[in-house]
DNA sequence: ACTTATATGTATATTGCATAACAATTATAC
DNA sequence: GTATAATTGTTATGCAATATACATATAAGT
């Protein structure tokens, strides 16, 4: 709560209204996966290797565009927990094919609906056509990628704190 | 550019949405206030002195929604670059009316411009009319604090890691 | 074969953010 | 009025996210 608005100068921005809305959003998801052990990034992480069994390191690195060096260790934790493995790949002994666990299936499914609750929860203020609205429009400005200035798209779901709040 | 969206399973989460989406936004931020050697809590700490002169260290972490401690390297950044300065508060010698020089007030009207331009280029994609839903929509996922896990409002207009990218 | 590219993993540094402890000052309680 | 509590700015510290550089194994190109 804001006391009473000291931040009018900045309230005219797009960003500034998305860096605070972020931070209700990733708190709020912090809270909702640490149930499960998990943080923004490793949820994600894992709802793309049960969508995508047998994916490679790489190619979820690419696909929540974090750096692969960081991936290793959020897949470590995964592989730690028994959610997902690394198996062998046949013609490639470099690749892992990242393969979810039953266990991984199962948290998999309950951390969405989950997720899914805690969206009902901090959305709750918007119409089911607002949100419609609203995700086509971020899905607008991420795509605006290689303009002039030249920044491309980057991260996934992450937490930029930890296990506190702070999340999607 | 997601090469050919492998992350479908996350393009339901609106958070996620969010996440994606802000990062290319703070990417480009990050470029846009380098040039005046800012960064984007250090830009906003700057455009609520500017619009608050006199204001107190503990009210602008408030107004940012940052730890005061945290603020305070932020603040002496401010003050060892002549954009700002601490000046005695008559009748409470425990505070420090922030104020803003000439310098400052020159560079937050300079900033906030390259900012505006920053965002009309992000923003390109979106009509006005859908600009001031966005910015409405936002608004209200920023004021649902203190609800189920009550978890609340924080941060400012921050980057998580610099002038980078990356994050999921 | 030899060079180049790719996949993963390791190490490290930087940054953001949170928390706790503290000194100085001011407010409150009694 | 004096003891106690609260406030302000500050310092220190830890954790998590992220970026970079590098090492190693493997594959592919020529």
């Amino acid at each position: 709560m804001d006391t009473m608005q000291i931040d009018t100068a900045l309230e005219g921005f797009l960003g500034y209204a998305m860096k605070r809305a972020m931070s209700v959003v990733q708190a709020d998801l912090a809270v909702t996966l640490a149930r499960f052990d998990l943080r923004a990034t490793s949820f994600s992480a894992l709802m793309v290797v049960v969508e995508r069994p047998g994916i490679a390191q790489t190619d979820l690195a690419d696909a929540l565009a974090i750096e692969r060096s960081n991936l290793v260790q959020i897949v470590d934790a995964l592989c730690g927990a028994g959610h997902i493995a690394r198996a062998p790949v046949q013609g490639d002994r470099r690749r892992h094919a990242l393969m979810p666990t039953d266990r991984g299936l199962a948290l998999a499914a309950n951390a969405a609906a989950a997720v899914a609750a805690h969206e009902a929860r901090v959305f709750g203020r918007l119409t089911g056509a607002e949100r419609k609205a609203l995700g086509q429009m971020l899905a607008k400005v991420r795509a605006r990628v290689g303009d002039q200035t030249g920044v491309g798209d980057q991260t996934g779901f992450g937490d930029q704190t930890g296990a506190s709040h702070n999340s999607i």
